[in-house]
This record gives C-alpha cells, sequence and structure tokens, in this order.
DNA sequence: TATGAAATATACCGACCGGTACAATAACTG
DNA sequence: CAGTTATTGTACCGGTCGGTATATTTCATA
C-alpha cells in the first residue's frame, strides 16, 4: 500500500488542464502561476508529481501525441477507401483545429513554432519534432495499404504523398490558429484531395 | 537641420537585426537584452527610436512582410506560365525557408503559432493574421491572371487554389522550423502541383 | 563660443519568472 | 495509540523581465 499523505488530485485531470494551458500557451509562454490555477494544485504539488515544468511539457504532449495519433488510425483504418480514409482525415482535421471548445490550431505545429534557441529546452524541441514525424506515420502506413491493394498505383510515391497531406494538416493549422473559418479549411482539403493520384493508364502504344 | 546630438546607428540595419532575432525567437522569447545586444544599442536608444517592444515588432513584422510579398510578386509575374511561376514560387520559398543563413521557417508562420491569449499584445496579433493573408494576395492576383488569359479553366476555383498554395506554403514553414531538409519540402512541392487544374474537357454528348 | 536639443550610457524600478525550504497535515503501519 | 511517510499550503529565493529616471555627451544653432 501507499505510505503517507495521499494524493488530493487526479493526475491524468491535472495533466489534461496543463495540456490545454501549453495548447494555448506554448511552453515559454505557459506561467507556472497559470498551470497551477488551471491545474486546481500548488507548485509543489506539481513539482513533486511531475518533476519541473519540462517534465510537465513532456508528458502533457506525450497524452496529446498518443490521443491525437490514435484517433488519427481510427478515421484512416474505417474509410472504405483509401481516398475516403483520408479525405475524412483531413476533414476531422479541420475540425478539431478549429473546435471552439479546443485551443486552437494544433499543439504539436504550435510548439515547433514556438521553439526558441535560447530558452526551449532541447528535450521539449527533440519531442515535438518526434511528434510531428510520428503524426505521418499512420497516413504512411495506409497509403502503404492502398498501394499493395491496388487501390494506389505503382507509380504513386506514398511516402512523398504522406509528406505533403502531413504538411497540409500543418498549415491548415497554422490558418486555424491565424483565425480562419471551418469552411476556409475545408476549401484547402478540396484542393488537397485533387491531387490524389490517378490510375495508372494502361500500356499504350504511343502514336509517331 | 536635425537639432541635437545625431543618431549614432542606422535604423534600418538595426531593425533588420531585430526582425532576425524575433524572427528566431517569437515576440515574447526575444528579450530586450537580445535585442540590444544584437543590434548594438542601448535600451534607452531602442526606446526612443522605436517606442517599445511591440512598436519594434510591429517594425520589423512590417519590414518582413513588405520584402516577402514583393519579392513573391516578382517571382510570380515573371514565370512564362502561370504554372511555372507557382512552382518557382513553391520551390523559391522551400529555398527561404531552408536557408542556413535564416534563422529558419517563416517569421509570419512563426509568430502566428507563438500567439498566445495571455501575453500577446492584440495589436501584434491582428498585424500578423494581416500578414497571413496579405502573403495570399500575390498567388491570388497571378492565378486570376492566368483564369483571364485562358490558361487556368474557367471550372478553376482560384481563391480555392490561392488559399490551397498558401497553406502548403505554410506547412512547408513549420516542417522546415521542426528541421525538414530542403529536399522534403521540395516533394511536397512536387505534390501540391499535381493539384493544378487539368484543362476542360470540350462539351461531349454522354453517351446513353 | 555659449546655448539648447536630442541621443547616449549607467543604473535602477516594480513585477514576474521557475523553483524550493519549511512547517502543518493526513493517511498507512506497527 | 504513537511513528513514519508523503502531500499540502505558504512564504520566499535569486534572477530576469520590460521599461525608465538621470546625468552625460555630442551635435546644430545663434
Amino acid at each position: 500500500m501507499e505510505r503517507g499523505r495521499p494524493r488530493s488530485f487526479d493526475i491524468d485531470a491535472a495533466l489534461d488542464q496543463a495540456l490545454a494551458v501549453f495548447w494555448r500557451d506554448g511552453f515559454q509562454g505557459a506561467s507556472l502561476a497559470e498551470l497551477t490555477a488551471a491545474m486546481g494544485i500548488n507548485k509543489p504539488s506539481l513539482y513533486a508529481a511531475f518533476g519541473d515544468k519540462e517534465g510537465l511539457y513532456l508528458k502533457a504532449l506525450a497524452r496529446y501525441a498518443q490521443a491525437t495519433v490514435q484517433q488519427s488510425i481510427e478515421v484512416l483504418e474505417a474509410g472504405s477507401s483509401a481516398r475516403q480514409a483520408v479525405e475524412e482525415f483531413l476533414r476531422g482535421s479541420a475540425r478539431n483545429l478549429t473546435d471552439p471548445a479546443l485551443p486552437g490550431g494544433c499543439f504539436v505545429v504550435n510548439g515547433i513554432a514556438d521553439c526558441q534557441l535560447s530558452a526551449t529546452p532541447p528535450a521539449v524541441a527533440a519531442a515535438l519534432r518526434d511528434a510531428m514525424r510520428g503524426s505521418e506515420a499512420p497516413l504512411r502506413a495506409r497509403l502503404q495499404r492502398a498501394q499493395a491493394t491496388g487501390e494506389l498505383p505503382a507509380s504513386a510515391d506514398v511516402d512523398a504523398l504522406a509528406t505533403f497531406f502531413n504538411a497540409v494538416v500543418a498549415g491548415m493549422g497554422v490558418l486555424a490558429k491565424g483565425g480562419a473559418r471551418r469552411a476556409k479549411l475545408n476549401t484547402v482539403v478540396d484542393a488537397a484531395l485533387a491531387c490524389w493520384p490517378p490510375p495508372d493508364k494502361p500500356a499504350k502504344p504511343t502514336r509517331r
């Protein structure tokens, strides 16, 4: 059994509150005063439970990344076709990025742009880059599967496509943070989906 | 003639140094100590010449936006075709975003993602959003011209296309800030250019 | 050359930052 | 019931933040 006075708050609930603050204000911008106020605890409790500000940020980031990657996988694997799955993924991203109940934009995108040589701990920058790369994986996996089943032509570059769609989502995140409305993000989705590779034409002798 | 002791530094040169610091560290992250060190002046001189930190940032942002918009216009209007002009615009963006001589990423994109409700002056956030929207204008203008000359089909949605390419550049900015190499950005450019609308097919009666 | 105006350098302000020492408190153990 | 252990709230630490008061320097003017 645990010894000593039991913790009087829920760690995951407090972490979610911290995540919201970091999402809104970034690593530097979020002060311990804001964090502790949102989490409903005092600084020594925060320090005992999460180490320090950097540790708290890394745990919040891991929680965010795990949740979004899992949701991405679910959406991407649910569609009846890869094309529809990717569309649903992009529409869902547009929805999340502009959800008024959320802090706005993408935690990872905001964080990466917020990285400053001077005051961002190296571990924070590294974790953000990892998260950025990690968000590409479910897309790439789904596209690879589509190519294996023949839905995508053999000539398609699935790595490039995954990078592209990931970049589009990142761009939508910036637009969202800049105040763009959901409809505007959906026009970006429309245009991006036009990049979907057409099926290979059957070999046909060129006229000469 | 001017009265009193003349200013001992060049305002535009100092502004360029401040721009570099803000570009790298953001509005919040850039301290007056860093700024004055980079500019080679003391705080009272900075204050006398630029007002305060917010005023300095706004002037630096205006300088950046003016320069990049002008360069965008030049590149976009130079190409022999709209398609080639847009490609050159995207390649140039990829080049600038990963230029090792520059602070990395896009000043405006970094700034927008860095905006925090708590500590970003409203004027700064507003100026950044204006700059983001303004970067779309040269693209839209070039695409409109292409549609007028028939290079783009009448069915193409030039507003959506401009927003899309602008979002792609923003996404590339995030990737660049996250450490992506130029080649990776160019694969994004390749994929994005696949969205270029094909010419309208001549009307043909559907078989029934 | 004396005067006034503007820019300079230094030193400082209150406020806030991340982080912590300390004592009081609340559980489990024996 | 003590005794142990971990958490809690408060009050505080040195350091840095953006911004400024003050006194000095350097020029144009008269």
